[in-house]
DNA sequence: ATGAAAGCGCTAACAC
DNA sequence: GTGTTAGCGCTTTCAT
């Protein structure tokens, strides 16, 4: 059993040819005899061959790798993200690294970094909740990398995004809470610097405002949206005299929280509050009861992503106009919100 | 804004040295003076130099990478996996490259052969369900690349291992469910060859004889173990007369499954029928009621297969022993199992 | 303390 | 249809 790696040259003895013309035969070149081709796949395979894409990716200066950034991958939402652009990727001999960063600002300059060395031919990246600065991100753009940010976002930034409509998906939630009869509809939200909460909490404005509602910053309750974090803001919520009876999260553990607390309490849901969250985890499918939320196409928004890689890598040297994609939202309506029976 | 990418040989050009010192300065070498480092220092700043490690893994043979292969990210048990591997792989400057294969055996090939292809450090795997021939591993390991499985392992394989006693886990849950009074309990399972589920079924078995029950062939349901499974199997064993008072899933899902169907059909969990279930995925904690598990500790598990890793990778051609480390599980009493009050 | 030179494995422009 | 040659950027042995 010999570690020793078979290369083309090794090839190309054993059949008295040359190592290029093993490379072509390899790679199906269109001026190499079948005879040939057929002779060096046979050669390769008794001499276990394995190309090495590494000396491949030194000499052509592209390695086939896309490096993808989240903050982590166990929600399902990104996983289905980093899904859709493997579906994309693959079919076109890219191979993607996932990297997670654990919303650890530190860890994504360093994680930019490492994917910038490895030589990564593009980086598909979901930013941290503590990302303020974006430099790492400029300079991967100034490399001549591609950048695609998804789902968090930064508008000054001229880079690629690909984004759902949070505005559209807050306004829908909202509009819909109303229509269920709700009058007092509080609002989970989180840093207001991060560009989807703040569009989420102007979605939301705008519906109650254009359905007849005051808007009572008193009942945007800010946190870090985790399902502890609901817990307490729909603690302190219950609190006031003037409870409100209904919540729209800007997250899905989040409204999960303040329906525990809800039921622990004994308030029904959705008779005495009707629950809206954002982000069709699985889990929201089966708690009891079932809570609405806003589905954000993930796996739509890797394959966006990846296409948009695609044409930036395809353009090269010619200046490449960053363009944005914004999917549309789509409001799951389930038990949590459902007071009237659909006419 | 040059898209040119500064090497080792712009900045010795520079600095009126060779590529050699400069690469020597970069690495801190000993033999360098710390004027010429500084000076190295300052002219890569400047030329916004980035190294290239491709050109340094081919010259090396060494890519620092380590690749690692799950059936799907999302699921928290095997992104905790990940996060304990790059928790030692990172202080050991290594990176992570992890492939999902969906539970698909061709992709599981092609994505060892793309790992090979890459030429990274080592792998670390998880197979999928379909897995039944593993020369796709074997041959990582001819290659000289140290593979090392988890999870789901095969003892037949040759190849270092790290899992958790998936037996004692099944005992304890069943034994669990003995002491909590439950006198008929049925277990849910899936494809009995892959090992953790023919460990799982086995002290599922010993626990009811050790505890002077009898082990009832017909109460052991065969599934895929998701969600849907679960329902179909709680709904196949209601069906009989002698309906059981006890379940124990080989899956988070399918126990969820198992009691949403008990509870749609007027039973009280766990008054009349118990149930625990196998991996201590978040939602288990926030269903109603929650549900007891046997947590697999992930984060220690990747732990352990990073270090076997490195001690692999220590040894070079000296032969390596495989090694294989057995984790303890841990029962994790909810509301979903717990009858009596603990005294 | 630094330089010279060779080579990791592959590809492609340029021969013929 | 195949060979020759040069080089991608880095590391490292052997010099001095």
């Amino acid at each position: 059993m010999k570690k020793e790696k078979a290369t083309i040259h090794d090839i190309a003895r054993k059949l008295n040819i040359t190592a290029s013309t093993v490379s072509r035969a390899l790679k199906d070149h269109p001026r190499i005899s079948a005879e040939t081709k057929k002779a060096v796949q046979k050669a390769a395979q008794k001499l276990n061959y394995q190309p090495n894409n590494i000396a491949a990716a030194l000499r052509n200066g592209k390695s086939n790798i896309i490096g993808i950034i989240v903050p982590t991958a166990d929600r399902t939402f990104f996983s289905s993200v980093v899904r859709g652009i493997e579906e994309i990727a693959n079919t076109h001999k890219y191979n993607v690294m996932i990297c997670q960063t654990y919303d650890n600002y530190e860890k994504e300059v360093s994680t930019v970094e490492a994917l910038l060395n490895a030589r990564v031919d593009g980086i598909i990246v979901s930013h941290g909740k503590e990302t303020q600065n974006f430099d790492h991100f400029l300079k991967v753009k100034e490399r001549g990398i591609p950048i695609i940010l998804f789902d968090r976002s930064n508008d000054e930034l001229e880079v690629s995004n690909v984004v759902i409509d949070d505005f559209l998906g807050a306004y829908k939630a909202t509009e819909h809470l109303v229509q269920q009869g709700c009058k007092r509809i509080a609002h989970f939200t989180n840093a207001r610097k991060i560009s989807i909460f703040k569009e989420r909490l102007r979605g939301y404005r705008e519906a109650l405002l254009d359905n007849g509602l005051k808007f009572d910053e008193s009942l945007v309750v800010d946190s870090n949206l985790q399902l502890e974090d609901g817990r307490n803001s729909m603690e302190q919520l219950l609190k006031r005299k003037d409870i409100p009876d209904g919540v729209f999260s800007s997250s899905a553990y989040g409204v999960l929280g303040a329906m525990q607390v809800l039921k622990e309490k004994g308030f029904k849901v959705p008779e005495d509050v009707a629950l809206v969250g954002f982000s069709n985890e699985p889990f929201t499918s089966f708690t009891e009861p079932p809570l609405s939320t806003i589905d954000q196409h993930p796996m739509r928004m890797g394959n966006a992503a990846a296409e948009i890689f695609l044409e930036e890598i395809a353009v090269k040297d010619k200046k490449f106009i960053p363009q944005k994609i914004v999917l549309k939202p789509e409001l799951i309506i389930r038990q949590s919100s459902l007071r009237k029976k659909p006419n």
